[in-house]
DNA sequence: CTCCTGATTCGATGACTGTCGAAGCAGAGG
DNA sequence: CCTCTGCTTCGACAGTCATCGAATCAGGAG
């Protein structure tokens, strides 16, 4: 990543991988709103059983989720003494975002 | 469709699920090419004949695709005489663009 | 060391998705 | 009417994914 805005230039084959990977994690209604708690969150981070109690989900799905947004590059986590602290990676996400719209 | 920037408040479930839907449109290599072939040509609107040439792909597939975007609303389809052609809808693009980063 | 708790990994399973060929549909032109 | 071309729909199949329970790992506390 990346690039031009879509409305500019055709993406490349390659950049369409790269972008889509980011928007495939995205899309899917967990992920999103768990990528919204975290950065939402006082302090600019959560912690896994904040994130847990909000769902009608396994600990074990949670967690996968949490992957898929970590292998993204949209998530970083810290584990400090017995909790794991994610936080957001404000600049794919507005790399994301710009893809999006028109240059101004 | 929405809403406050994702990092201001935390998605609702009904939220993140309409906006995972549009995501996960995009969330595939093909179709955001396709959407970004689309919105660059020239005229704002592209036949579907001059997409399947960039592509390795199947006609069926490509409509597949296209039938995807649609239904996520970040296209709109018409036929003129024997061609149909596509353009985007530059709203549903801003919008989505606008929830992933913080206000100004 | 042993137990407890928070979190991830593993393995299985049912559902969904990307892809294709074949068939169908819609206009244009004989 | 028939035929041709552009595009979509249908049916099938292989691959991927979301989800769970069970097992595992990592620290903290006794």
């Amino acid at each position: 990543m990346c690039c031009a805005p879509l409305v500019r230039d055709p993406l490349s084959a390659e950049q369409s991988v790269d972008l889509a990977r980011v928007f495939k994690a995205m899309g899917d209604p967990v992920r999103l709103r768990l990528l919204s708690l975290i950065a939402s969150h006082a302090g600019g981070e959560a912690c896994v059983c904040d994130l847990t109690d909000v769902f009608d989900l396994s600990g074990p799905t949670i967690s996968h989720h949490l992957k898929v947004l970590r292998e993204a590059g949209l998530i970083t986590g810290e584990r400090r003494g017995t909790w794991i602290y994610y936080r957001v990676c404000p600049d794919l996400l507005a790399r994301a975002s710009a893809v999006l719209v028109p240059d101004r």
